[in-house]
DNA sequence: TTTAGCACTCTCGTATCGAGAGTGCTAAAA
DNA sequence: TTTTAGCACTCTCGATACGAGAGTGCTAAA
């Protein structure tokens, strides 16, 4: 009953497509003009209908064209769009600026957030890659200055946290060196759960610098740390549905409110690991804030030792073709990337 | 000849003042009616029109008040607006959060940027501290896997570069260790330019070690590196000036350019050490990109041994007092916070 | 099932108009 | 010399009206 004859499916294909382009609600006429559908703007217009009534376009007012709804466009970024693939000049252009920017992982985060945001024209959002799961690799305590420590804590993958610590008495850097090299030797390999299991007498000391170790191990495997990268922030304003400044500012907050971008960059991505792309179209009714954008998200690195997440913000009406590809190329190049380093 | 009188000036604080409540023209009637000027709204004009003629007013078509031109708000700043202080309740509350965020510089600068951000209703912009003049501190050199071996360089000041280093074949963590020992005790307390003039013999590997922590004492002394923080870029938009999707794109740009940032951060701010906030009004001729905004830019932190910048990003028509009183209450604030880290 | 034809609806750009606000100037008053 | 009252003039802004244009839904015929 509900489902759609073929030439429904077009209809409703084309009537995205050319609105993702203009913006303009599309008319029955506007479609036999264009397009050589065979068929006269009646017959189209019976067929929008149609697709109206399973909800998949609406009219803005009565008398204009008609636009896509929110489930229109999950119909088509689901069922109707199917694979496209990034021209390869542009995916050569893509990998040599990565390699370019030689082996910093900071400029590749950042280029990825530009190559996101330049190519689908909209915002885009990076993280570096972290650990899936974090395992103690090595431990130092260096004075700084007075009573004060600084620790620094390498995990597996590379990552490294460091912290200050404030003795209750000055302790000299030798006396450091030796309690850092007992707990190399002790923790080496380790997580969180197997340290916590630990049934070794610590002094007060150690005892600080274990509660520390575990509270890093804890927070890099379940919390986003560290820097979120973003660019093309500025092309939200060039789209029309945000010309309102109430919407604009909506997704301005969206970047800034780092809890709800940790939500969303850990959430969402960890229901599909390294599968593919995901999108999310209007928040879908989980992200309230999202109301009005759509989220292109993937996941990249290698799978069980690190990963990251990139994803590009932009209005509903997006160029999800486009996008998609781009996405899913910037992933898997930084997954090669991250591969390599990690590897060797 | 071009001095005013001291009604000339009033009428010229009044103007500003109200402008940047209102946002609109303000008109001769408007002011009697609203300060007991004991003058007529005529010889109001005749000021006005004098004020005009210096270039501090201007109408924004015949017969519509007068609003300040960038001159008159230059003028306004420097000569009118007085010192102002935040209130006492107000400075409370930062200090006191500042407090619960502990010892985590990074919950500081993110703090700051949101303090800042809330208080003055516009964008803010801050920088982590770092070294003025970097000396070497401590190496480690960590094998993570095959021959990438990671590279921990501990700056005076508590700062923390990591790199990545790819060697010709693997050697042992053992060997690394002696290797970073023996750097520890040659290079401890020398700055870039020491270490450059060092005569002492080294192997390949040493050179390549050598060359990086050159690398980094250089960068870190006149670079920015680092994250930017900000915070507050929607309110941006909420100000009338930035209805224009143009003008508004331009203020996002400026944030996502980091060459500009830097720039901006390091080189307006080194012209005046510590001594107080910079205020640049409408780019002052200096850059193009700044034409529609105003900046209140501060250093804060420990003179000779680390700073950073903060600052605020708003319209021209900016509420210069409150602002500049926040920027110089959160650096003197964290140039506390951080004088307390470094010196114990 | 498709098509032609037609009446109907709604938006959008343009033109017009009057109210309101503010100025600049002149001549008188202080 | 400075201030003031008065007045003509200019410009913006909101409201209103109106017609062109686009697109629809429906009916009846192919």
């Amino acid at each position: 009953m509900n489902t759609l004859t073929e030439r429904q499916k077009l209809i409703l294909a084309l009537i995205i497509r050319d609105y993702i382009e203009t913006a303009q609600p599309i008319g029955s006429r506007y479609l036999v003009e264009n397009y050589n559908l065979n068929v006269s703007s009646a017959t189209v217009r019976n067929d929008m209908l149609a697709l109206s009534e399973t909800g998949y376009l609406r009219q803005p007012h009565t008398s204009a064209g008609r636009i896509p709804t929110e489930d229109g466009y999950r119909f088509f970024v689901r069922q109707l769009m199917g694979h496209t693939e990034l021209p390869s000049t542009t995916k050569r252009t893509i990998v040599h600026q990565f390699y370019q920017a030689g082996m910093d992982i900071d400029r590749w985060m950042r280029l990825a957030a530009s190559v996101l945001a330049h190519q689908s024209q909209a915002a885009s959002l990076v993280t570096a890659p972290r650990s899936e799961r974090s395992v103690f690799k090595h431990l130092e305590l260096i004075s700084t200055r007075g009573r004060q420590v600084l620790m620094v804590l390498v995990l597996s993958g590379g990552e490294v946290n460091q912290q200050m610590l404030t003795l209750a008495e000055p302790i000299s850097q030798e006396r450091l060196s030796i309690v850092a090299q007992s707990f190399n030797d002790l923790l080496l390999g380790l997580d969180s759960e197997s340290i916590a299991a630990l049934s070794v007498k610590f002094d007060a000391l150690e005892q600080d610098i274990i509660t520390l170790i575990l509270d890093d191990l804890r927070h890099t495997s379940d919390m986003l740390t560290g820097e979120i990268y973003h660019d093309g922030l500025a092309h939200v304003l060039t789209e029309p549905e945000f010309e309102t400044a109430d919407i604009a500012r909506n997704a301005l907050r969206v970047f800034e409110e780092r809890q709800l971008l940790e939500d969303l960059l850990t959430r969402t991505v960890l229901s599909n690991d390294l599968s593919g792309v995901q999108v999310l179209i209007g928040g879908e009714g989980n992200w309230e804030e999202l109301r009005d954008f759509s989220i292109v998200l993937a996941r990249y690195g290698a799978p069980g030792l690190a990963t990251g997440t990139l994803g590009v913000l932009g209005p509903i009406r997006m160029p999800y073709g486009r996008t998609i590809s781009t996405v899913r190329f910037v992933a898997s190049l930084l997954s090669d990337l991250v591969e390599d380093i990690l590897l060797e």
